[in-house]
RNA sequence: GGUGAGGUAGCUCAGCUGGUUAGAGCGCAGGACUCAUAAUCCUGAGGUCGAGAGUUCAAGUCUCUCUCUCACCA
């Protein structure tokens, strides 16, 4: 059995995650999560908030609160949506938390100790109105390239070319609007990441099984040359800025790290504020010298992060010096857009995880996204194919093959796996549809292949209902009540193997079934073993034991609540 | 602008290091069945694999050019 460390990128604070979000890092790490589990091996699963940086400022400002208090409430609301789409976080903590002030500094202070830090004047734009410094992309103005009246600070949306702010032609804040702004000489301490490239290069060429979206990101921006890169900010809200005997560093009092560069930290901090909540030991997880030689580190993210992954928080881990666990395998993801355009959570486009939850249950959101995840490119979510989804997957295939086989079993064989009845062709069927797809399930699930670990499990699903077509117990039960007997008795194996295998996509619907089946706890995980003991998989349940017909597992979606929610929520014509 | 990813049946997508009649799900058409949430099962029709050129005995799969979409550029 093997350790598995998982961490999906953290969320940001400014608001409840909307479904591209989830689709992109908290669900695909869940459900692998959940598969590992089940598989037996030893998984801890970490994930947190990332409460730092402008946008959380002026989010609070927004929403006319403290920042602290405003990141306090957004954590709850973000921790309370991640347990409503069961998201099986074995911690789910906070970058704000004091463990995470502590190693960030710490790792502050040792990549300075390894000459690694070293402190430069740049120049930044300051609002007078705002009271602020104010990031590249919240400074404005007129773009000295093309003349375009509204350029970013960082990219000219016209042109596309990449600015200074301090280039733009009459500035203002993109915060109030304000022109009294200025531009001041300001110290911050660089990373200099130039120095670790060659070590960066060689650890992302001997990985293996990095999904080409990941490597090549990777690998473009070592081409290009890694630049030096800025690890504190002027701001109040974050990680202050101390010296290595933990007094504040002169000249930086009003300064605090970069979220960029105390978010990564937290997975190890998160791992910490665990062990001390659990009794558990955090070090077996993160350090190589303690235990964690033989962990596996898995990161989910969307494609907008990997460089952050692959690149800047291992040159954290490696410039230390000190004995960290780099991440091993990184699954990445595209986008899932949105009526052609991309989610936004400032423009709140889209629907998003707390509206979600009263639009559907939580397993029908799962199983959309995950059948229909963003692996190899963008994937466009339409309320259409969500309908699609859940009625014919959820409802027909799955749902239904449950229900008639519970319900046939209560009206014909009085609620208990029939004793009697020989194993006969269609039995040795689907014995080697099991065979070859539930190995298949097993690799899949292995290697993060999400789209086909899905499509396999729907089309085990699919293969009970087959089944059921050539055993025909409803026929034989006119005749021969024994050749019906094992067609109800495979039946009811089979509904039992289908929530056995549902369960790290669809947690509830997979216990309702599994309940309904009598099927104890211990009897739930996924030990398939070798041909032999797949093959007995059909005969599995005790015979003569009594089951139930679940309640309708999924309702189905009508046309009219696609119109309700479109008019509602946005999207189609 | 630079770089990366993608453009395969009406829709959403598989197609590994080039090699028999290019696959799946949904949708559609026909049939079967009646245990079941009018569910299920079978069969079938649908593709000049973005465009053009090249390499090769052979290209969706390699090379070049063009074109469209998306992303990243800290």
């Amino acid at each position: 059995m093997a350790r598995i460390l998982i961490t999906s990128a953290l969320p940001y604070i400014n608001g409840v995650k909307h479904m591209g979000n989830l689709a992109g890092s908290m669900l695909p790490a869940d459900v692998y999560a959940r598969a590992m589990r089940l598989m037996g091996h030893e998984v801890l699963y970490i994930c947190a908030t990332d409460e730092h940086g402008t946008p959380a400022e002026l989010a609070a400002q927004d929403a006319g609160m403290d920042v602290a208090a405003y990141c306090e409430a957004m954590h709850q609301a973000q921790k309370d949506a991640g347990a409503n789409f069961k998201l099986s976080y074995d911690y789910f903590g906070r970058s704000s938390a004091p463990s995470n002030h502590a190693l960030t500094q710490h790792f502050a202070n040792v990549l300075e100790e390894k000459g690694l830090i070293e402190e430069r004047t740049s120049q930044q734009v300051y609002s007078n109105a705002d009271g602020r410094y104010l990031p590249d992309r919240y400074v404005e103005g007129t773009c000295p390239n093309c003349d375009f009246e509204k350029a970013r600070g960082d990219q000219c949306d016209n042109c596309g070319k990449l600015l200074d702010p301090v280039d733009l032609i009459d500035p203002y804040s993109a915060v109030s609007g304000s022109k009294d702004v200025e531009i001041r000489d300001t110290n911050h301490l660089y990373l200099k990441q130039s120095e670790l490239s060659n070590r960066l290069r060689d650890w992302v060429n001997a990985t293996k099984g990095w999904p080409v979206l990941a490597s090549s990101i990777a690998l473009k921006w070592l081409d290009e040359g890694l630049r030096d890169r800025s690890i504190t900010r002027d701001l109040k809200w974050g990680i202050p800025v101390t010296d290595a005997s933990g007094q504040p560093r002169a000249g930086f009092d009003d300064k605090v790290f970069y979220v960029w560069f105390d978010a990564p930290i937290e997975y190890i901090a998160a791992t910490q504020d665990w062990a001390a909540e659990t009794g558990g030991d955090w070090e077996n997880w993160w350090r190589t010298d303690k235990g964690a030689d033989d962990v596996t580190y898995v990161q989910f993210m969307g494609k907008d992060n990997v460089a952050f992954h692959t690149l800047s928080f291992p040159t954290t881990l490696i410039g230390s010096g000190e004995p960290w666990k780099l991440v091993d395998q990184l699954k990445a993801f595209n986008w899932v857009t949105w009526y052609g355009g991309k989610f936004s959570t400032s423009q709140k486009r889209g629907v998003f995880m707390d509206q979600a939850i009263d639009i559907a249950p939580s397993d029908c959101w799962r199983w959309h996204l995950m059948a229909n995840a963003p692996e190899s490119a963008d994937a466009a979510f339409t309320w259409e194919e969500f309908q699609s989804s859940v009625n014919s997957d959820l409802a027909n295939v799955l749902g239904n093959f449950v229900n008639r086989i519970t319900k046939y079993t209560a009206s014909k064989f009085d609620g208990k796996v029939p004793e009697t009845g020989e194993a006969g062709e269609a039995e040795a069927w689907i014995i080697s549809e099991l065979q070859t797809r539930i190995p298949d399930l097993i690799r899949y699930y292995e290697t993060r292949e999400f789209r086909k670990a899905m499509a396999e499990t729907r089309a085990i699903w699919a293969a009970g209902n087959e089944y059921l077509t050539q055993a025909a117990p409803w026929t034989h039960y006119k005749t021969d009540v024994e050749q019906a007997a094992i067609g109800v008795r495979t039946g009811l194996n089979l509904a039992a193997l289908f929530g056995i295998i549902a369960q790290p996509i669809i947690p509830d619907a997979a216990d309702k079934i599994l309940d309904a089946l009598n099927i104890p706890q211990e009897n739930r995980t996924w030990n398939f073993g070798d041909k032999a003991s797949i093959a007995g998989l059909i005969d599995a349940l005790p015979r003569g034991l009594e089951v139930s017909a679940p309640d309708v597992l999924f309702t189905k979606i009508e046309t009219d609540d696609i119109e309700n929610w479109t008019s509602l929520y946005g999207g189609g014509t």
